[in-house]
DNA sequence: AAATTTATGTCAGCCTTGTTGACATAAATT
DNA sequence: AATTTATGTCAACAAGGCTGACATAAATTT
């Protein structure tokens, strides 16, 4: 037999695989698809001196205009101290206003402005363009299948929050309030 | 009328949504099923006072063993400096060994031990389960479907060098020579 | 009415992980 | 012998996470 005991310290030759029991194909495809996705806009925040924290703010305050601070660090998941920082720079530029909340006043409801929505819009735009040339090999019904698949990854007490954003489009947020 | 022309500064109270010509849904689903996938590994990288980038190292450390520095900066894209820091992490704790490359004294081929090769796998496992229950909810063939797609939103001139790790497992580095 | 809780803001400091620039060394190449 | 290449290292900096502490106004509870 070549094979002997190997010490802890010896160096492994053989490479993991998926013989290993685990899927690393779609570990890395994974990480390789949201690595350039994610590079996509980040090109233009370069110019606006905005990092992705910026973008990720831009993007829930455009898609649930009136949200509150609560609820955007809820889908977040971030700290309050975190977002005041970027969250302030993107007010003081006039990406985004405060409206003092309707039925609690503490609240601050976020909306994005003219300004804000163009640059949210401009960001989408590469990273939908690059979805849409992805798709676009794909067969018919493989979109359907690529949304469950993703749905499917994400944790399921989130999953309901995000339905009713990606469900519909429009703004139907406390119909029942 | 009740539309005037807004001023900058105002709130826009309608969300951002597909009619706008942007494919937020998979955008969105994007952001949170890489966001939970990532979240596995953390709670054990915690344990090891290790954070993603040590994850990262390791991950491509074990599916390419022998691959040197330079490799690695071209597959991570990161600077050699901010590798150093987290490399020598790991090699201090005996996660990867350096041995002098055979062909070019000057290159330092990286292999991960017993110890390291352990840890990629138990913080591939949680992500592999996760990626598992996804497909289970899929149609058969749906795998193909997903597989083709994320490969799609990789940047083309990197497909191949993923190919090259996720065609088949096995070691084929330099069999050329 | 008073006390408490809640939503938000803010100050201060720390950590990880990225960056750039400069310089050192050994080995390969010209 | 001179130059280039692969790697390592020092120093400083920035973004964007974090915790802890404290302040304020408004809502809620007692």
């Amino acid at each position: 037999m070549t094979q002997h005991p190997e010490r802890n310290e010896d160096p492994i030759k053989s490479a993991l695989s998926g013989d290993d029991g685990i899927d690393f194909t779609i570990i890395e495809l994974f990480f390789f698809a949201y690595r350039d996705f994610t590079s996509d806009p980040d090109q233009i925040l370069g110019e606006y001196a905005f990092g992705r924290a910026h973008h990720r703010v831009l993007h829930f305050v455009n898609r649930r205009p009136g949200l509150t601070v609560a609820e955007l660090l809820d889908v977040l998941k971030i700290t309050k101290q975190s977002l005041a920082r970027v969250l302030k720079q993107l007010i003081d530029t006039g990406h985004i206003v405060q409206v003092q909340g309707p039925r609690d006043r503490r609240q601050r409801e976020l909306y994005p402005t003219a300004k804000g929505r163009g640059l949210a819009l401009a960001l989408a735009a590469p990273q939908s363009r690059r979805i849409a040339a992805a798709l676009a090999e794909a067969a018919p019904g493989d979109r359907a299948a690529i949304e469950r698949f993703l749905l499917g990854m994400v944790n399921p007490e989130q999953r309901t929050q995000i339905d009713d954003q990606t469900a519909t489009g429009d703004d139907r947020r406390r119909e029942a309030g």
